[in-house]
DNA sequence: TGTCTGTTATATATTATATATAACAGTTAT
DNA sequence: ATAACTGTTATATATAATATATAACAGACA
């Protein structure tokens, strides 16, 4: 119901289809997007937020690839409604590339792991119930 | 000594510079590379791994920029002998902003916070004390 | 004097990103 | 049925990022 509001920074290096993908994933993540929520059409959101369609396009598709949403011919982009498939071992070998490099600067710049795990949960908290409009 | 080994995939999505830039970040993490230790010149390099001379500048430059290195007009580039730079607020916002949506979608797929910290762990256990060359 | 540094310049090729327009084929509401 | 809406496909274009190739410059240094 209350649109999630999509914020791009036309400055950025992250490419805009990135941005957008990213901000979709934190709206799942914080229970603003629940399973089953439609999402805008690709004109509708490419309008909205001032950004051409195929954009738009290649972030539900990326999405839809990850298995964050279902798409359908000709209805439009769903939340699945199955929800998230839980990471598998494929992904965790991914998600552990891709922590690899950024724990190796955050401990050359002194952070050790107790002070990133607090980083963690902040981040972490402040991905909790956001968005709750039950009545 | 020990000549650092570098692993480069060529079919990886990832920019190779961005690949070599965060191995050698990852060898100051495991205190492969100390401070004052002189990296190979460009073109030394360049042809070890098969790459092009202004790729591995390009990782060096930006290593330069982020602190990790200097690099000296007609000797070379060195691990910054005073250490790596510590993190200052500038660096743990952008960490946090880089961390945001990998921990969305690791929430989103089911890991919780306790988990996520064990994955997180396990990388910094991995980047201790690799190489220990003392006689 | 050579040989080693990083540096700068120029050129080229390929890929990624982003936009613009148009059309197609189904769905759905009027 | 008509109109409006979906994602989809196709084509074209522009710009930036990535990577290579070659050449030359200027300072250090044995």
């Amino acid at each position: 119901m209350t649109d999630m509001l999509i914020q791009l920074d036309m400055e950025s290096k992250e490419p805009l289809y990135t941005q957008l993908r990213n901000q979709i994933v934190e709206g799942i993540a914080s229970y603003q997007l629940k399973p089953g929520d439609a999402l805008p059409s690709v004109r509708t959101l490419a309008q909205d937020i001032g950004i051409n369609l195929h954009t738009v396009n290649k972030a539900y598709k990326q999405l839809e690839q990850e298995g964050f949403l279902i798409i359908q011919r000709q209805k439009g982009a769903l939340i699945h409604p199955g929800g998230v498939p839980k990471a598998d071992d494929r992904y965790l070998h991914e998600l552990t590339n891709v922590l690899k490099p950024i724990i190796a600067e955050a401990k050359c710049r002194g952070i050790a792991y107790e002070q990133f795990t607090t980083i963690c949960q902040e981040i972490y908290l402040s991905l909790h119930k956001k968005g709750d409009n039950t009545s």
